[in-house]
DNA sequence: CTGAAAGCGCTTACAG
DNA sequence: CTGAAAGCGCTTACAG
């Protein structure tokens, strides 16, 4: 005799409903014809014992077929990236039973170009979903039409707002750049002259931690002044590091009175070698973004004071979560745009946060 | 033929040792006798094929026999204690697939007494391991002589260090309370004078805290003073509630120069209600811990500035999930000592921190 | 000491 | 349109 105070199997439903299993897993997955009596009686039958699929025979189940989810993802900021990295292993590491098989393909730049060519090769690969951290030219060209329809893929970190993808996770743009002018304020003493550098200072997610930047200053009437915001070129690593060295090293010259660097990305740690180089950690605040290896040493030094750190291992693992989810059913629709918890990071709280995706017993 | 870039299973290796499956799942599990030839050949086919066993197969097995975890929680401060009710209910529809059962008994004050019956409760259900966040009575006696040593358990929040808990998930309370005092140091912009109000007072996670706040005053030459530190008594949340407003009143009252309320502990609401009441916030600072719903409004209000969330819906959801982990024999020895990441919530994070357990794609 | 068999709850060909 | 059967990879009695 069935407990009724277990979870109700589809041999149960199959019972009730007077059909044999095979027929209600049609009704649960809507394919195959099934006759309209078949179809009440399973529905009814469902609906009465508060039928859930049990997820874990599913998926022991399909593992006969595998699902290959692909990610395209950029490979330049070493310690962001790899982190990135480390949280799509520990996803495979977590769906392998379930027969999940991720292929990755890197762009070893922001090129949009490169990006294309590793969505190129992942679709030849029988990918039957798609993560991406989509890059941009500058005429306003987007990878999702280098995707089939018949490819659902998700966005992350970036997003492609007006595009068909599934979901997109990754921050609060704006938010985090109202949070990182707070940082400043309190580092500041409520008092103080700032120059934001921002590399990739043409993406729209970068424009926003800008505009969030500079509206909690106008809203809260800060007493911090934005003496300029300075675009820092490149789209390599190489370049990158050159150009922000530069811009860092020039401000220090052209605005002596400065109190404070934001920097709006994980180049902080370049911009902290320049400031502590000059022998400016005492009078140059610095609050940037990410958590590398040497930018924990900054914040131990106080060479960099606080940093927003969107856990970037978190958000693959989650995204990967999400889109195998939808990929076997348990999910039909996810939330269309997932923002992403952001953590400040300071001296004080450096020992004891789950840095670099490690440690977090909520996903591995 | 079997791929060799495939995952071996247990048919694998019984083949490759020449036994059968039953004999290959006995050396795995180490029950039952195996012949010493039968022994070295399925231990070399393991490691030959480097064999993973298949935890979904496993679990998907392992549901014809439940497992039941107890949990003995005080049930007290309503929001705190109703995120970690949450958090489990997380860890059960996660679980239930497995054939887990959460089986709570809540005391509903902080005394030792009423836990101990909770427990007593929980063993006479035939659980087969228990998580417990202990309470103490004031004769040094703990909880632990009462669970017998068949039953693995694991504390969480309060630790029993030198008890033989299989595992604990906290907190760092030193480290959290040098953070506060940065806090409290950042919000006062550099200089204040500061009361701090501790309920729980004599527990040792309390008294961690506040010597940590007051080591990084020592050892960073803060400019913050502490004018008193004053032992909130209560058991109960109403008993609490009355004391701590008490309290708060008095010290208004009583150091008309005070700069910043730190509050140890989760209470921290109802010391923003008697600052809020006595129209003090602009000149009083709050520090505490744990977001409540009314905290997250004093946020807002800029009543309370800062506190330090512990994220208990994450911390229990994590204990559950590993205590099964130890069950079903996935890890063998869990870390002794789980050290919990604690954010930082202010007004500018307020709206993207993932509260309350909810949006959490981690964990859900 | 050992192996054949049934079973966990679902999915997927296959044969009607 | 429908059902019996095999299978996903493991565990657990049961019979030798």
């Amino acid at each position: 005799m069935h407990m009724n105070n277990q979870q109700a199997t589809i041999k149960d439903i199959a019972k009730l409903a007077g059909v044999s299993i095979a027929t209600v897993d049609r009704v649960l997955h809507g394919r195959g014809r099934v006759s309209p009596e078949a179809l009440t009686a399973v529905t009814n039958a469902i609906e009465t014992l508060n039928y859930k699929p049990n997820q874990i025979a599913r998926a022991l189940s399909a593992r006969r077929s595998k699902i290959r989810i692909g990610l395209a993802l950029p490979n330049v900021e070493s310690d962001f990236w790899g982190e990135i990295i480390f949280g799509a292993e520990q996803a495979q590491k977590h769906l392998e039973p379930f027969g999940v098989e991720l292929i990755s393909e890197y762009s070893y730049s922001y090129e949009f170009e490169d990006q294309v060519k590793s969505i190129k090769l992942l679709l030849e690969r029988d990918i039957q979903a798609l993560i991406v951290t989509p890059l941009y030219d500058g005429f306003g060209n987007v990878v999702g039409s280098h995707i089939p329809s018949s490819i659902p893929y998700a966005t992350m970190i970036n997003d492609l707002p007006s595009s068909n993808r599934l979901f997109h996770i990754g921050p609060d743009d704006f938010a985090i750049g109202s949070l990182a002018a707070r940082l400043t304020d309190l580092y500041c003493q409520g008092k103080g002259n700032v120059v934001i550098l921002a590399p990739n200072h043409s993406m729209i997610e970068t424009q926003n931690r800008i505009s969030g930047f500079m509206s909690l200053i106008n809203q809260d009437n800060l007493n911090i002044s934005v003496q300029r915001i300075v675009p820092v070129p490149g789209k390599t690593e190489q370049v990158m590091y050159n150009e922000i060295m530069k811009s860092t090293e020039e401000c220090i010259r052209q605005f002596p009175d400065i109190d404070a660097f934001y920097v709006t990305n994980g180049l902080t740690e370049w911009c902290a070698d320049v400031v502590a180089a000059n022998n400016c950690q005492q009078k140059i605040k610095i609050i940037g973004h990410e958590v590398t290896q040497k930018t924990c040493t900054y914040l131990q030094n106080k060479v960099v004071h606080a940093v927003i750190y969107q856990r970037p291992a978190l958000q693959i693992y989650n995204a990967i979560n999400l889109m195998f989810d939808y990929l076997i059913g348990n999910i039909s629709k996810p939330e269309s745009n997932i923002i992403s918890d952001c953590s400040i990071i300071i001296k004080e709280n450096l020992g004891f946060s789950h840095i670099g995706g490690q440690n977090n017993y909520g996903y591995s």
